[in-house]
DNA sequence: GAAATTCACTTAACATGTTAATCATCTCCC
DNA sequence: GGGAGATGATTAACATGTTAAGTGAATTTC
């Protein structure tokens, strides 16, 4: 399992190249995007295999299983829960309707919206992925610890509220005349 | 700036939808996976704007960012290290180069791996971008809190190492014959 | 109450994620 | 030393992320 080669020597040469000057930033790969990155992909690592067995991509299950919990739902509001940008969603809303797991009808109050819900075989094929998933999901808890991971996910969460008034300054404000 | 609509009133409806009866698995927005995604989300959001002034995807700023730390590093190791599959890299390379923002050549000792290095031109973009970088970071840590934030991060690197070893015995094992 | 604006959703266009296939080397083994 | 298999990298093909533009319907505004 070879653990590569330690990639010391290379930084000493980098440090008197002399157009770097400044402080040496984060170790890149300690930062907390990468650190959100790789955490997740090892959980999304073991559902994968599972779903795809089940010919359902993350998200299309991230679809579906948020209509299980609701009768319907209108787009936007979907989009929202399963945290999907619309674009994405309409593209996904299109396959899974034409492969005939969603429903789809437009609001009779509001002709722009339109009103999704999962179908009888929809249904079938989360029943059918469902045991498994919640089995690997067992696993994991099992591996980390419930309780542990019952306190990542309050630290996730309060990040997330953390994080939703920084308004994000960025450089150069690209905003312009007008 | 109105907060969208809260999706109280929805959830009475689904209440008696009467057509799902088994347990009711997690309350999908509270599982692992997606309180992962949107933490990396609101992360990510604070740092998109000043990147995309620049020019820079968040893929590339990756990227760039890894080699900094190196002298020259071969293709696959920098796949490992930026967390990028082959194929992403190879397109974002390409580009990068066509930018001048790196530079490649081939290994002598072997003719099928590649030595990517940053160039200068893209040490000075690095330059102009890690200010607004470091500053980004300090105000999420001030918000969040350093010592939280510390423990966040061995918290993830637990997780990881955690799964690192489950070998996800997925559903129908489609390895089929030989 | 018609024009202007906003809103819900979709399309478009481009970059990346993901898996499989391809291509050129390289290694090993006989 | 030559062929089978392994390896590093790219290409292909399709799905999604991301921003901008488009379309039709509702709301606002005067």
């Amino acid at each position: 399992m070879a653990r590569k080669k330690t990639p010391t020597e290379l930084r000493a040469a980098q440090a008197e190249a002399g157009s770097l000057r400044r402080a040496p930033m984060r170790e890149f790969s300690r930062s907390l995007p990468m650190s959100l990155l790789r955490a997740r992909e090892a959980v999304m690592r073991q559902f994968r295999p599972s779903l795809r067995n089940h010919g359902l991509t993350e998200q299309q299950w991230r679809i579906l299983r948020a209509l299980t919990s609701v009768d319907e739902i209108e787009v936007t509001e979907l989009a929202h829960v399963a945290f999907l940008l619309g674009p994405s969603l309409s593209r996904i809303l299109r396959d899974l309707e034409a492969r005939q797991l969603v429903e789809r009808k437009v609001a009779q109050t509001d002709l722009r919206r339109a009103v999704v819900s999962i179908s009888a075989r929809g249904l079938k094929l989360i029943e059918a992925v469902a045991p498994t998933s919640e089995a690997i999901y067992a696993a994991i808890t099992r591996q980390y610890g419930a309780r542990k991971l019952a306190e990542l996910q309050e630290m996730l969460g309060a990040l997330e509220i953390s994080l939703a008034g920084m308004t994000s300054a960025g450089d150069g404000e690209v905003e312009a005349d007008e």
